[in-house]
DNA sequence: GCATGATCATGC
DNA sequence: GCATGATCATGC
């Protein structure tokens, strides 16, 4: 028996509020044991069934449907200073490329059944059963009206594509907020037909994406410890015909051509050149943020910052490095859940500045994502790189001068990435899980992904 | 001059 | 102690 009102939008957020502190088991162990409970479900659905009393609805309503409710249930990680943060994006309904195309945002399947949330984050351990899973955070979840115009032009870019007959080319770094993540990972089922293009498409939901929840967790837990600024102050620029990416655009334009000591003077700045944080201290600077404060948007995108340092000749002076991998997880994660893919689909925001002797000049910045065909090329590199790991044969040779040649992909092999050293020397190593066939080290050099060069240079400064 | 492997410097 | 951005060394 629920001592709960499941019309009333208000008696349903109490109730739930009641699961704060508690577990599943703790919360309705008795309801659970009653019904014969073996272990099958997933965290969201035990709460609706045995915490809610109710059976999962229809899949284009709210979950309380008379209430205009959606119940999400989803994991947290805890930092080392105490904070929490979402461990991965909120998946939400699946995109129907059949019908969306006709819908328009506000009657849309979307909107109908996402918004207004009810969220129930709880702490996850990988070694205990979800039952044990302490439940942290609940509260309901009203997007504001700047992330709504941004959620909105995000759904709008993605029925375009749909349109376009390019659903099986969406990418969750297409957009800001609202990702097309991938549904049903592994299995070749997950493919779906598309309106306008005989090609099947993955089949993919809308999804909030992992540093927007990180938002929603800080705004709930009220902890808020980091300075944020925004970029859009007014979001009724929003209505105009501009897009948060012409709004940046625009605001670094008039300093295109200048240099890094100009563009500091102009707007008046007093920052150490030697800083690690110069340029990203300069980026936010154009932006029009104060020193020392975080970008919301694109903290809430996931988007990744690169300043790029072009050479005359266009080419930037160094690859792009990621961070590095464990080989252990390398070899134990499928593609669809890899670090890397998950990297290579999100959104990135590149600021060139290129040498003229020793002053750096902007050049331009750029919003990008990488196109799906290219994906699939960089994919080759990191299933050459998990084969190698699993044969064990990682060192193909040693020179005189101690220096170990590996089989691990290289940059003439590929156009887009390469794998290559980033650590603090030599001895700063993973495990292998699969001892080195030539020398038999059970631990070797961190290594990361990186993007050539060449392939920024014509990919994406060229452009 | 570039590819590849190795390492450094800084900031949290 | 570690992640990240940056740079160095060697050999072709």
């Amino acid at each position: 028996m629920t001592e709960c009102d499941l019309t009333s939008a208000d008696s349903i957020i109490e109730f739930a509020k009641k699961l704060k502190y508690q577990t599943l088991r703790q919360a309705c162990g008795e309801e659970i044991e009653k019904h014969g409970y073996r272990g099958k479900g997933n965290f969201g659905q035990i709460l609706e069934k045995f915490y809610f009393g109710y059976e999962p609805n229809s899949e284009s309503e709210p979950d309380f449907k008379e209430a205009g409710i959606e119940l999400k249930s989803s994991p947290l990680k805890i930092l080392k200073n105490g904070e929490f943060r979402s461990k991965e994006r909120l998946v939400l309904n699946i995109i129907n490329y059949l019908e969306v195309h006709k819908e328009d945002f506000e009657t849309s399947s979307f909107w109908k059944k996402n918004a207004h949330l009810l969220l129930v984050f709880y702490l996850h351990e990988s070694d205990q059963d979800l039952l044990d899973y302490i439940i942290k955070l609940v509260d309901h979840w009203h997007y504001p009206k700047e992330d709504l115009k941004i959620i909105k032009q995000d759904w709008e870019y993605i029925n375009q594509k749909i349109k376009d007959g390019k659903a099986h080319e969406l990418s969750e770094g297409d957009t800001f907020y609202l990702g097309a993540c991938t549904k049903g990972s592994t299995a070749l089922k997950s493919f779906r037909n598309q309106p306008f293009n005989e090609k099947q498409a993955k089949q993919r939901a809308y999804s909030l994406k992992q540093g927007y929840v990180n938002h929603i967790i800080a705004n709930i837990a009220q902890e808020e410890t980091a300075v944020y600024g925004k970029i859009i102050e007014r979001p009724e620029i929003l209505d105009k015909v501009l897009s948060i990416e012409e709004v940046v655009i625009l605001k670094f334009h008039p300093f295109y051509g200048k240099s890094a000591e100009q563009i500091e003077q102009e707007l008046g700045l007093n920052i150490n050149q030697k800083t690690k944080s110069y340029f990203a201290n300069l980026t936010n600077a154009i932006l029009g943020l104060e020193l020392g404060q975080r970008i919301e948007e694109f903290e809430k995108a996931d988007i990744q910052v690169k300043t790029i340092r072009l050479k005359e000749n266009s080419l930037p002076k160094e690859d792009i490095s990621f961070p590095t991998f464990e080989y252990q997880k390398l070899i134990e994660t499928d593609w669809e859940d890899s670090d890397f893919k998950n990297l290579l689909e999100s959104k990135f925001f590149f600021v060139f500045y290129q040498f003229e002797g020793d002053n750096l000049i902007l050049r331009k910045v750029r919003f990008w994502n990488m196109p799906h065909s290219d994906i699939l090329e960089a994919k080759k590199v990191w299933k050459k790189m998990v084969k190698t790991v699993l044969n064990g044969e990682i060192v193909k040779a040693i020179t005189d001068n101690g220096v170990r040649k590996t089989y691990f992909p290289k940059k003439t092999e590929n156009r887009i990435s390469h794998v290559r050293p980033h650590a603090r020397n030599a001895a700063d190593t993973f495990d292998l899980p699969i001892a080195d066939k030539l020398t038999g080290l059970t631990k070797y050099t961190k290594h990361c992904f990186w993007l050539n060069a060449s392939y920024v240079k014509n990919e994406i400064y060229l452009q």
